[in-house]
RNA sequence: UGGGGCGUGGCCAAGCGGUAAGGCGCGGGACUUUGGAUCCCGUAUUCGGAGGUUCGAAUCCUCCCGCCCCAACCA
């Protein structure tokens, strides 16, 4: 399905412009990390490019030093890359600094530009309004030799921040008020991550971009919509500038979704007053929070596949998200067996002391992965809440006299209860076994109705497990975006007493793993050998939950 | 009050004059050694509203309503 983007690129080629030729770019400025919303340009940017059998560049638009910094740029070449995408070239705009210079002052000789010597209040009071044109610059008519004189002693250094701008000259009485002879240089003496000290004045993001994607000939100039008012001053440029080739603006709808906070402000906020750990606290929609939450590349990609791309304003569903991610998941994690609230069993004619190992399959929808040997013995550890004393209807799981499954072991039945006295609690099932059903099949052909993930108490290993319901969760999703408390407290729950299986203990930092019936996780990169740590990428849909809700 | 966009089910989104794709979500069923997954079935007589053109409109025209963006020396 050809989504309208791919429709005009289409057309375009079909008709030879270009030459047949289809170039994009993805245009970040380094000024924060990216985050799912940049992920749905990237996605449609490389997409594009590859689907037409043009190429795409990465390219950093670095015009203003005093929000960038290379600790920027490098995260976001590795977020690209780890998407999974290869720019055909990497370009900073930056690097044409003396070429936009050149430009500039291309465009002063043939009477199109002008220093304005107002200060920037005063030519905010003559841009006029939404509704009154503005007037024009007492500055604007000063002679090509005195703006040629002024522009290049604002480049030497001659003149103090905010002195003096250069303005195009196009017409201050336009509807668009970003014809009214828009700023293309302003003078700020900042330090710049890659060109130094080496500049005082800096071109503004409308005069670098048309020309920067000029000058690496691309075609179809991809952006979102804000800029849509922008685009006449983007083809003036183009046409008012000697530059190589002629790219075409086309906008679309940026990502909004539930509960997410996708502004790179809020996000640096987050960051700054330590709500939350880093870029990568696996609560942010950071590619990188995402990535340390096991989130795979594919489920991301697949996610911005099936948002699609058009031009209204849309808040995708973060179930979206959570669907694309489990179902990629559901395919490459290995099933595991974890307790998180671990409830004591004791299988009373289970022989004291043995152990044996069991073999359990590692994912019954890949025969290709295999099975592991998990030990069983005579003291395990049940899932609190797969044991109800006094089980509601509908609850198929373990209550006193009722027989279940432990997945690929045994059948067991429920014999006793043993409370505290004190609190009256729970603290310890006894049970039996029916060894015939070695492996969780009866020989007899008797059915269970529910079947249980357990660990074996003296092989288990404790692990801190991090359960993250949503991204932020908020009462409004659709205001996410609006609220500095966005970060929920509740969304992120740390269970400390959690038990493994030894294989989940053992696996390796980035591994995403099954606990069976509990959710998808990722070993996390603050494990330790002996203490595992797991994010918990996104739940399981639990019916039990469901059924459970509608009881209450 | 100027300009630029956009309005198709709860959320995305196809459709571009021939009688409403698909996905998510939701509801129901089948199956199952995860109540997960998988597999079926259901979920807009209607396309922001009102007129009009036409044999026929979500698609064309007119008017109206609603939402978003623009008055940084940010991008």
């Amino acid at each position: 399905m050809l989504d309208f983007i791919r429709t005009i690129v289409s057309e375009d080629q079909a008709a030879g412009r270009n030459g047949g030729r289809v170039a994009t770019r993805f245009p970040p400025e380094p000024n924060g990390y990216l985050h799912i919303g940049h992920a749905k340009s990237i996605c449609l940017n490389f997409g594009v490019a590859a689907e037409f059998g043009g190429t795409c560049n990465l390219r950093f638009d670095d015009t203003n030093p005093t929000k960038e910094d290379v600790e920027y740029v490098e995260s976001i070449e590795d977020d690209v890359r780890w998407l999974g995408f290869e720019w055909a070239g990497l370009h900073f705009a930056s690097d044409y600094f003396e070429r936009l210079y050149d430009y500039a002052i291309h465009l002063i000789e043939h009477g199109k530009a002008y220093v304005d010597s107002q200060t920037a209040d005063e030519i905010r009071r003559l841009r006029g309004t939404l509704t009154e044109p503005g007037e024009d610059s007492p500055y604007r008519n000063r002679s090509v030799e005195e703006n040629l004189d002024l522009f290049r002693r604002m480049r030497d250094g001659e003149f103090a921040d905010g002195t003096l701008v250069l303005r195009a000259k196009i017409d201050m009485a336009s509807p668009n008020i970003n014809m009214r002879d828009p700023v293309l240089y302003r003078i700020r003496r900042a330090h710049h991550h890659r060109t130094g000290d080496a500049w005082c004045i800096y071109p503004m993001y409308d005069f670098a971009h048309p020309p920067s994607d000029a000058l690496e000939h691309i075609t179809h100039s991809l952006c979102t919509l804000e800029f849509e008012d922008h685009r006449p001053l983007y083809d003036w440029l183009i046409e008012s500038l000697p530059v190589p080739s002629t790219p075409r603006q086309i906008e679309f709808a940026r990502l909004s979704v539930t509960y997410t906070v996708l502004s790179k402000r809020r996000l640096l906020e987050l960051v700054q007053e330590r709500h939350v750990s880093g870029w990568d606290d696996p609560r942010m929609p950071t590619i990188v929070g995402m990535r340390r939450r096991g989130y795979t590349p594919e489920a991301i990609r697949a996610f911005c596949d099936r948002i699609g791309v058009a031009k209204r304003e849309n808040i995708v569903d973060v179930a979206l998200l959570e669907h694309a991610v489990r179902e990629d998941l559901n395919k490459r994690a290995a099933r595991v067996m974890a307790v998180l609230r671990p409830l004591r069993v004791v299988i009373d004619n289970y022989p004291e002391g043995q152990t044996e190992q069991i073999d359990v399959v590692n994912n019954p929808e890949d025969p290709d992965a295999g099975t592991r040997k998990v030990p069983f013995s005579r003291v395990l550890y049940l899932e609190r809440d797969d044991f109800r004393e006094d089980p509601p209807k509908k609850f198929f799981r373990l209550a006193p006299g009722r027989e279940v499954r432990l997945r690929c072991a045994y059948f067991i039945t429920c014999t006793g209860v043993v409370k505290d006295p004190g609190t009256g609690e729970v603290v310890e099932l006894r049970c039996t076994y029916d060894p015939s059903t070695r492996g969780g099949d009866a020989a007899d052909g008797r059915k269970v109705k529910a079947t249980l993930h357990w660990v074996s108490a003296p092989d288990a290993v404790d692990a801190e497990v991090r359960l993250y319901d949503r991204l932020f969760n908020l009462e409004d999703p659709g205001k996410a975006d609006d609220s500095r408390s966005a970060l929920n407290p509740q969304s992120l729950e740390i269970v400390g007493g959690a038990k493994v299986e030894p294989s989940a203990a053992a696996a390796a930092i980035g591994t995403r793993l099954q606990f069976e019936r509990i959710g998808y996780f990722c070993v996390d990169k603050d494990s330790a050998p002996g203490r595992p740590v797991f994010n918990r990428t996104v739940t399981l849909k639990d019916s039990w939950a469901k059924i459970e809700g509608k009881i209450r």
